[in-house]
DNA sequence: AAAATTAGTTACTTTTAGTAACCTAGTTTT
DNA sequence: AAAACTAGGTTACTAAAAGTAACTAATTTT
């Protein structure tokens, strides 16, 4: 396990100081952005649904259900309608029979993509890490 | 809305045809670090608590609870023995009476709290978009 | 004429989240 | 000495969310 620096805790402390010096994180949603906008954003179909959007410019809602593995068409047809509300990305329906609707990212949805494919490769960096921490633990407990 | 450049999709592009070039997506849980490691520490309440325990580097049950306004006790138990089973903090009891119990990020936790943080201040620069996208679609929708 | 196609919806079940009362046990207040 | 308070939870119960599976529309292919 890699360690981290105290210089970069210090700086992240110092994003930290200033983002809660003017964001009350006691808010209820509306003016939360944690709580309101991330939720939406961060829950673990939408994470997917970005990413293979980001990977794939254009994908129809059969290709998404088919790449984001398990998926039901209730859950993916809501998290789409979510994430089309909030701006993340843009659906076209073709009046073609059978008709052919198509998702794509919007600007906006790219912009969030940057921040969430960083977190992405952490992740993938650091599976072994919590697969073991996780056994390790079950040990313990058990 | 501020633009993402092309320049800046590409970039993204070659970070993801990496990523899903040797991570099958398809697979369940265990091999998959989305899936497996961003469910459990990218969930509403997991965010909240890991910045909070980012930003005071102590803290106890009763002191995350109040910070963490409207988590129960019930769910706030489970985030933390998930937190700590996976590696993301440490938690310490001291035997005095009433017994002390402390929780802080591992080194671990602050290496993830960093790309989450990353994540946070995204998502309050763009609080505003979200809502007014969200309000311009329930206009469309209804 | 039966079967397949797409993009969902609907009714139902199961899982997860949230609420509120309770526990332990020593310490302070009455 | 009995009652109430403390911290850090747990437990039983209810509400909400997620998951399952069957169904819909209109048209084209077999």
């Amino acid at each position: 396990m890699e360690t981290i620096t105290e210089n970069q805790k210090v700086k992240v402390a110092k994003k930290l100081k200033k983002m809660f010096g003017h964001v009350d994180l006691r808010d209820t949603t509306l003016a939360c952005p944690v709580r309101d906008v991330m939720a939406l954003a961060s829950d673990k179909w939408s994470i997917l649904i970005i990413l293979y959007l980001g990977y794939f410019p254009v994908l129809r809602f059969n290709q998404i259900k088919k790449k984001v593995y398990g998926i039901s068409n209730k859950v993916l047809s809501e998290r789409l309608k979510h994430l089309e509300g909030d701006g993340y990305l843009k659906r076209t329906m073709y009046p073609e029979v059978p008709v052919r609707v198509e998702y794509k990212l919007t600007d906006f949805g790219h912009s969030y993509l940057q921040k969430l494919i960083e977190l992405t490769e952490w992740a993938e960096m650091h599976k072994e890490c919590v697969i073991s921490n996780r056994n390790r633990f079950q040990g313990v407990e058990a």
